[in-house]
RNA sequence: GACCCCAUCGUCUAGUUAGGUCUAGGACACCAGCCUUUCACGCUGGCGACGCGGGUUCAAAUCCCGCUGGGGUCACCA
């Protein structure tokens, strides 16, 4: 008998909503949804150093403004809950031990240092890279008694050793891998969390998930996945690995080369039924050739088969044309709708008009004050790319800098306001031998295009992390083909 | 480096499962023109691809092998 469908998005909480969750989540949202299943959210939060419930927000966030909308999850609950990893703990514990006692898993006591030195000597020797399994043949007894003892240690799967291991990917049919070639995975950390794998794999048959579909970088690991269905004696669910986004050089779609985050695009005045339509369009082409449909139409026509396996170029300028569509089909109340929901509503604009307020003499000075609050990315004229420049530096010297303070300052911090932005400039002043005078005009045209703007770290705060990463990323590619 | 995945215009793709109907279709971008007081939209046309080499076959973009190229993975991150 046909079992229900359900499916899941499950993304970890570690920084901004990424376009590739959203990406994932439309295909598993289309499957669940066109087979009358379930779409299930579960945060896998089992990183305990990144996870934020910050992070957790803005994906709850980003994927209802997409309307993509789950059955499941740690906000709605479900028969299944919880739906947070960090809230399944002694699931997770009880499993691990179930694979130690029968033998499927081991303690392993190795030390960070000793597991670098293997890492290294491999690396020396170009062979194979992973773990040795040299606390696999510990005496089960011995290593019952050194973790009674308190010693530190991991769980370990136990891999097979040899033979192939043949695994079956929707997309692709089966791929087989030489045992050798997979080392024993670490299940359960010290710290007594799950990883990845681990909790995955629990999750996924306690949920009876039935469909695991998900990013391409998965592949390689499927084999231990699918030895952890056996080790459990359970059915494992249908794999579907998507092809990977990818930057313009065709690399895998990262925050360097574009912007990645669901935010950018919303406060860059995209819609998401163009956004989602557009995710649809990389892998997934309608039976009658139409670019432009709904999500609603997408749900109907959608073959998780049909999928193309070829990794798409994330194209903005296409992205753009598309959302050009949908802006064209709105009506003019629905369009108005639209401009307040985001731009122009009342949240955005009260944060902007402080700004403006004592600076503006008539009301339409607001508006030309202000305008780069309110577009997505900003044009750098002749004396902006001038004065762009930071004293005593060439360019592409400035733009190195510029991108320097992104990855090392702008990109760490995780509350963004006028405080923490002033703080990070500061003291990145400090450390790289700049004085703030010489940093902060630069950064300012860089963020806004101008020179005369209100307070630039109040200014930045309320433009938004993607917004001023964006622009500042463009202003160091600017800067970088620009002659001193 | 090892392993795995992938391979049609610059980009997204149709066609590949059942080889002929493919002098390879559509879309973005680009170029030209039309429409138009401008711009945009829209319309018309143009440019532009089966990575290479071997097979199999009467016939290959489609099947097989090799090569090349691209990507991913090789964490007590997911």
């Amino acid at each position: 008998m046909a079992q229900a469908v359900r499916t899941r998005i499950a993304p970890s909480p570690t920084g901004d909503p990424h376009v590739g969750t959203a990406y994932v989540a439309l295909f598993n949202y289309a499957l669940a949804r066109q087979c009358g299943g379930q779409f299930v959210l579960r945060i896998e939060d089992t990183d305990r150093q990144r996870s934020t419930s910050a992070s957790e927000a803005m994906i709850f966030d980003a994927l209802h403004w997409l309307g993509l909308d789950w059955d499941e999850g740690p906000d709605v609950g479900g028969p299944y809950g919880p739906y947070r990893q960090s809230e399944r703990s002694e699931i997770y514990t009880i499993h691990a031990e179930m694979l130690v006692a029968s033998g499927h898993a081991y303690p392993c006591f190795c030390s960070r240092e000793r597991l670098d030195e293997l890492r290294a000597e491999q690396k020396a020797a170009k062979g194979r890279f992973g773990y040795d399994g040299h606390c696999r043949s510990i005496d089960s007894d011995e290593a019952a008694r050194r973790r009674a003892a308190g010693e530190a240690h991991v769980i370990r799967l136990a891999m097979p050793t040899q033979g192939e291991i043949v695994v079956r990917d929707l997309l692709r049919g089966e791929v087989s891998f030489a045992a050798e070639q997979i080392d024993d995975q670490v299940l359960v950390k010290s710290d007594g969390y799950p990883t990845y794998h681990l909790a995955n794999v629990i999750d996924d048959h306690l949920m009876e998930i039935t469909h695991v579909i998900r990013a391409e970088e998965w592949i390689s690991s499927l084999p231990k996945h699918v030895q952890l269905y056996q080790a459990f004696g359970w059915a494992p669910p249908v794999f579907c690995h998507l092809p990977l986004l990818r930057n313009a050089d065709t690399s895998k779609i990262s925050k360097r080369k574009n912007p990645v985050s669901v935010n950018y695009f919303r406060r860059a005045g995209f819609l998401p039924e163009a956004m989602l339509n557009y995710l649809a369009l990389m892998g997934f082409a309608m039976p009658d050739g139409r670019e432009e449909f709904s999500l609603a139409d997408f749900v109907e026509a959608f073959r998780l088969e049909a999928v193309s396996l070829g990794g798409p170029v994330f194209d903005l300028t296409k992205l753009t044309w598309l959302n050009g569509k949908h802006i064209r089909e709105l009506s003019p109340s629905e369009l108005l709708r639209r401009l307040r929901e985001e731009l122009l509503g009342d949240r955005y604009l009260l944060e902007v008009l402080p700004l403006a307020h004592e600076r503006i003499e008539t009301l339409a000075d607001f508006f030309s004050y202000t305008n780069f609050f309110f577009v997505g990315d900003v044009e750098y004229d002749d004396a902006a790319r001038t004065k762009m420049v930071i004293r005593e530096r060439t360019p592409p010297q400035t733009a190195k800098i510029f991108r320097l303070l992104l990855e090392e300052s702008l990109d760490a911090i995780l509350d963004w306001s006028a405080e923490s932005i002033e703080e990070a400039l500061r003291s990145f002043c400090e450390a790289n031998d700049l004085k703030p005078k010489e940093l902060f005009m630069p950064v300012r045209i860089a963020v806004t295009g101008r020179a005369a703007t209100p307070p630039l770290f109040d200014t930045m705060a309320v433009l938004g992390k993607e917004i001023c990463r964006w622009r500042l990323r463009s202003a160091a590619e600017t800067l970088r083909t620009m002659k001193a």
